[in-house]
DNA sequence: ACTGCATATAGACATTCATCAATACATTTA
DNA sequence: TAAATGTATTGATGAATGTCTATATGCAGT
């Protein structure tokens, strides 16, 4: 089983992604299902030039995939990516990443 | 067993205290062991006040203790509520919090 | 009281950043 | 091709923030 390792430059850019508020939000709409940028933008109360700037933040940073499709550009979390960074986030503050260990034989 | 519960005001405060690098690495030396101000001060490139400020920063997220004793000033991590922390952040991004349940006999 | 050390505060400065209106780019449809 | 729709970029602006120097505050030893 592949774990991904975040480097400290990812880590670091993902921990500022997730610090504005407005940003959080909108992933935690995505969390539930993967949207286009209108979608979002019909969501909250925020011109879609922000939104479409917050999405590209969270994209960069990688926790988001885009994926474009005729006109309409979807965006999804990357579950793993997600995941990768809590882990490294409960190393970094000594908080025993709960790690299932592959039993041996 | 209590668990914190941290409202999202509190949320988005820690978030914002682990954006910062600097203040994630002056956290991370905290994790180790306790210590005072000028002892961060001498791991870091920064000048005494920038300690103190992310001391402070640190300390009303609710992540750091602050105890005084004479003219020193510890600092000590809150496991309790990083733990919290991280336990939040796995619920809103959908990453299934792992919980031990107390086994009913 | 004075000196020295530890910490905090005040004020200033430069940079980052969230946001918007306007516009450009791209794609679908009439 | 023209109009409409979805998305991205540009440029601007105000607010937040990380950092510094200088100074204040507080405590300990002489």
């Amino acid at each position: 089983m592949w774990v991904m390792k975040l480097a400290t430059e990812e880590f670091d850019r993902i921990s500022k992604a997730l610090a504005d508020p407005q940003r959080r939000e909108i992933l935690q709409k995505l969390v539930a299902r993967r949207m286009n940028c209108s979608d979002v933008h019909a969501m909250f109360n925020v011109s879609q030039p922000t939104v479409s700037h917050h999405l590209k933040e969270l994209a960069t940073a990688g926790i988001l995939d885009k994926e474009k499709q005729g006109q309409f550009c979807f965006y999804q979390v990357r579950a793993d990516v997600l995941s990768a960074y809590v882990t490294e986030l409960q190393r970094r503050l000594g908080l025993g990443a709960i790690t299932v260990a592959p039993r041996i034989k």
